[in-house]
RNA sequence: GGGAUCUUAGCUCAGCUGGGAGAGCACCUGCCUUACAAGCAGGGGGUCACAGGUUCGAGCCCUGUAGGUCCCACCA
């Protein structure tokens, strides 16, 4: 039955529809099935406190892309959905909404704390996840996982298990970088660095035996309470006699070494560094060097914590001005600096971490990072584009311990018992009964809880039920391609693969397609305080998804970041109308029973033309899919459908539908139909609400997402049909040039005479005399091998193969036609130059291959004949 | 300090293994030609940042220079 569709295109009206209809009928749930190989991706898992922005939209979209073509080809395909916890985000933001209502956490305490953040999680956790249907994801939402529910939290404590007895994990009282606004220590991905204004102090210590002073450059004066030495290089002539005696440290009653160490860079400053080994990386380094004490000079705050001084409790950057007052007061303060450096602030608040001395559970990277090195080495990890290789090696082979615990509430609990009474630590799966070492029953847990990249770390295989040997697990892993950005290749990327190789002794996916950022019109970072962030949502409502996601694929190579606007997605909505058109021509011809079969001497040169083209896409495009060149393959599909498709061929085809009853509009319809739904397929993965509902309205087949991926096949090759329309497409090009340069209105007709004394030539448009005719504004087209007949001041086209004449009588301007045929005189002059350049370089005679030398030749032919003709016509105008 | 990356049409960007410079938008001209004015036809516009090199041949490979962006890094 024939079925109208609206004239323009309103995605509105049917993806909420659509999306419906494929999870009823459960298209997207994946079960292993051993007679189909698996294509599997895990999504990277947004966080639940988030809603879905261009990133998000960016990166499911490519997923998206890749799993509905790997369907289509047939490949048993998981997509893998769920969500992360996000433990510092989540507990920042349910202790704000806490604050709101005037409820101090500490005072709710830990158990009311982790009830309310369930109910937040039940509340808003699944927004995300509602909003990734919109953009037409084909995740198995009957797999949802969340990195905190009872399998993945199983997974967690088996990882922390065997790497505790394996001595991976440890605890240990070392350096750490700790937020003093979100309390916890992070880790050291967490860290930005983030240039600074700041200013170099110069500080007079003096000796203590009264000979003088030793003079320190610091940004931070206000560590000099937690001052143990100062240092000099122990090369520095200067500075060789003072070392070992005493200075007296201003501001307080103690008196510090010199010492010597090669860490001080004698360039730098004064050559002189103090050592506070509490509170700096290095100075810790030195202090463990040379015995020093660690003065905990901080609290957690970031307050000052010096009892019995002016200064304790004070805030770090009160405490600053107050010291540098009092040096200068003293006399101490030889000078100030202007000085940029970095500073260590924390990612999530951008507060500047302070390095401390804690308690913290590690885990020991060395050994898990080599196989993970190795998998790039070897080739069983790829990154696309393959530069990013260098920044992963770069990151695992400088590697440190990872900071693990997090003093948190929200997140996976370190499984860790103290003994209250000897103080003994039990690591086990669940709190023992008593201690191991003196018996006592009275135990505690760790209050800490994990860094939540922890549990991403496993989501590849926790999602598939780890550490339970099952069906799922054996099946789908490892995983296929892993789609992320590449902000979160340290966090994430790098600790899935090492955590997949320690755990499951296999890496988690074999490739790593990383994009860049989605960015606003002028470039910039799309955040919330700038408020230039675009709401995908927004987007979808005015142009619908399949827009969205054509302008977030189109125009960008993988890695790179795009900018977003959106003159952008009107185009993709422009190009969904056309698409939408092109089928409503299409089907407002189709007769309303079967076409049946099209006989292939039916099929016209046109009709051949395009099912060749389209044949020769679909090769081009997988190449393209395969390579994860998702950009160049959509461009490709574009511009099949907008120009080959819809410019030339639906045009060519016009008359013929005309034709009531022939066989010749039957193969036009026959050919119009599946050259159509060939392109749909092909540009499913990438627009799937339209092309869903176009296919479903021009095919049998209930979906197009769960049809056959178009392969290239040679009952589809027609070469001479290409080449042949090609040569007519020229014409009419040349035509409408013609035409337009010499100002003749469209609704002008002319006789159009073709010249060639090729017979296969004048078989071309004999065959295709019809078309021919409408696309060239022709009244009549007649064929002959030489000029007999023709007007001499008929105008003319030219292309290699033949001259087309058109008499247009009065509406010729001799000084026109004159001045273009100059124009492609000169054209074809510098032509002919470079390939008789080329053919008279015996360099490239001997040693260009022997296509291209063909190629080269066959051109001269073409330009000189082409030349020819110019010429004889400028001759016969007098000029 | 180390590394990556970019510099191509007025704007935003493609250009896959080196073989006659592309798209979208913008601009100019003419068309409501019964699928589409969210359209059709035609057109203008680029020493592919600069300088060398390799090659028969370079936007593409190599070296250097300039400018932009980003990442990493313990010079206080």
């Amino acid at each position: 039955m024939r079925k109208e569709l609206a004239k323009t295109y309103d995605p509105s009206l049917i993806e909420d529809r659509t999306y419906a209809k494929w999870m009823g009928r459960k298209y997207f749930h994946a079960e292993p099935d051993r007679s189909k190989k698996p294509f599997t991706i895990v999504m990277p898992p947004p966080n639940i406190t988030g809603k879905l922005h261009m990133g998000h939209a960016l990166d499911n979209t490519l997923q998206d892309i890749l799993i509905r073509y790997k369907r289509m080809q047939g490949y048993n395909v998981l997509w893998q959905p769920g969500t992360d916890h996000a433990s510092i985000s989540t507990e920042v933001k349910v202790t704000n909404q806490l604050r709101e209502e005037g409820i101090d956490k500490n005072e709710l305490g830990r158990e009311g704390f982790l009830k309310r953040t369930w109910e937040w999680r039940e509340e808003y956790g699944r927004t995300i996840t509602e909003q990734l249907k919109k953009i037409g994801s084909s995740c198995d939402w009957d797999r949802e996982r969340f990195t905190m529910d009872e399998g993945c939290s199983e997974a967690v404590l088996e990882v922390f298990m065997r790497l505790y007895e394996k001595g991976y994990i440890y605890r240990g009282s070392r350096i750490i970088n700790w937020c003093p606004v979100c309390q916890t220590s992070i880790s050291d991905a967490e860290v930005e660095h983030e240039e600074q204004a700041g200013h170099f102090w110069h500080i007079n210590y003096p000796i203590a035996d009264g000979s003088g002073f030793v003079e320190i450059a610091t940004t931070r004066p206000e560590t000099m309470l937690g001052d143990t030495a100062v240092a000099v290089n122990p090369d520095d002539a200067r500075y060789t006699q003072l070392v070992g005696k005493m200075l007296k440290l201003p501001l307080t009653d103690r008196e510090i070494p010199v010492i010597a160490d090669p860490y001080v860079d004698k360039e730098f400053g004064t050559g002189c560094v103090k050592i506070t080994p509490a509170h700096d990386p290095n100075d810790f380094e030195v202090g463990k060097r040379h015995n020093l004490p660690e003065i905990n000079m901080m609290n957690d705050d970031a307050t000052i914590h010096c009892p019995g001084s002016k200064y304790d409790g004070m805030d770090r950057y009160e405490a600053r001005k107050a010291m540098v007052a009092d040096l200068e007061a003293q006399g101490l303060l030889v000078k100030v600096e202007e000085h940029v450096h970095n500073v260590g602030t924390h990612d999530r608040c951008h507060t500047t971490v302070e390095p401390m001395i804690k308690q913290q559970w590690f885990v020991k990277m060395e050994e898990m990072a080599k196989p993970a090195i190795e998998a790039v080495k070897n080739g069983d990890l790829t990154f696309v584009p393959e530069r990013f290789d260098k920044i992963y090696l770069h990151w695992l082979e400088n590697i440190r311990d990872w900071c693990i615990s997090r003093q948190l509430w929200w997140g996976h609990r370190i499984p860790a018992y103290y003994c209250d009474e000897c103080g003994e630590i039990t690591v086990a799966r669940s709190m023992p009964e008593k201690c191991g070492k003196c018996g006592c029953t009275h135990l505690t847990q760790d209050p800490d809880t994990l860094d939540t990249w922890f549990s991403s770390a496993l989501w590849p295989f926790s999602t598939l039920g780890w550490p339970k040997e099952n069906e799922d697990l054996d099946y789908f892993y490892p995983t296929d391609v892993l789609v992320t950005g590449y902000d979160i290749i340290f966090f994430w990327v790098i600790r899935m693969v090492f955590s997949g190789y320690e755990q499951t002794g296999k890496c988690p996916f074999h490739h790593v397609l990383i994009h860049g950022l989605v960015r606003d019109s002028q470039g910039r970072k799309m955040s919330k305080s700038l408020g230039n962030g675009i709401d995908p949502l927004e987007i979808i409502d005015k142009y619908g998804a399949d827009a969205l996601r054509l302008t977030l694929v189109t125009g960008n190579a993988p890695g790179n970041d795009m900018r977003f606007y959106m003159e952008r997605v009107e185009s993709s909505r422009n190009f969904a109308n056309k698409v939408w058109n092109a089928s409503r021509f299409i089907m407002m011809n189709l007769p309303d029973g079967e076409i049946g079969e099209v006989a292939a001497e039916e099929l016209t040169q046109a009709d051949k033309w395009i099912l060749s083209k389209v044949n020769s896409l679909a090769r081009e495009v997988t190449a393209n899919m395969d390579s994860f060149e998702l950009g160049i393959a959509v461009q490709k599909v574009y511009d099949f459908i907008w120009e080959e498709f819809c410019d030339w061929y639906i045009e060519m085809v016009k008359p013929r539908l005309k034709e009531e009853g022939s066989g010749s509009k039957t193969a036009a319809l026959w050919t119009l139909k599946n050259v159509l739904i060939q392109a749909l397929k092909l540009l499913h993965p990438f627009m799937p609400f339209i092309t869903e509902e176009i296919f479903c309205n021009l095919s049998d087949e209930e979906s197009i997402m769960i049809s056959d991926w178009p392969v290239y096949q040679d009952a589809w090759n027609f070469p001479e049909e290409e080449k042949a329309v090609e040569t007519i497409k020229e014409a009419v090009r040349g035509i409408r040039a013609v035409r337009t340069s010499m100002d003749v209105p469209y609704s002008r007709k002319a006789t159009v005479y073709v010249v060639s004394g090729d017979e296969t030539v004048r078989g071309i448009f004999e065959h295709s005399r019809v078309f021919f005719a409408a696309l060239g504004s022709a009244s009549e087209v007649i064929v002959q091998a030489d000029k007999t007949g023709i007007p001499s001041d008929a105008v003319s086209a030219l292309i290699p193969e033949a001259a087309i004449y058109m008499p247009l009588e009065e509406l010729v301007d001799v000084e026109k036609e004159k001045e273009r045929l100059k124009k492609e005189e000169k054209r074809l002059t510098g032509e002919l130059a470079r390939v008789n350049g080329m053919l008279s370089n015996e360099k490239f005679l001997s040693r260009a291959p022997e296509a291209k030398i063909q190629e080269e030749r066959a051109k001269l032919a073409k330009y000189t004949q082409m030349m020819e003709q110019v010429k004889e016509r400028l001759k016969q105008l007098g000029a």
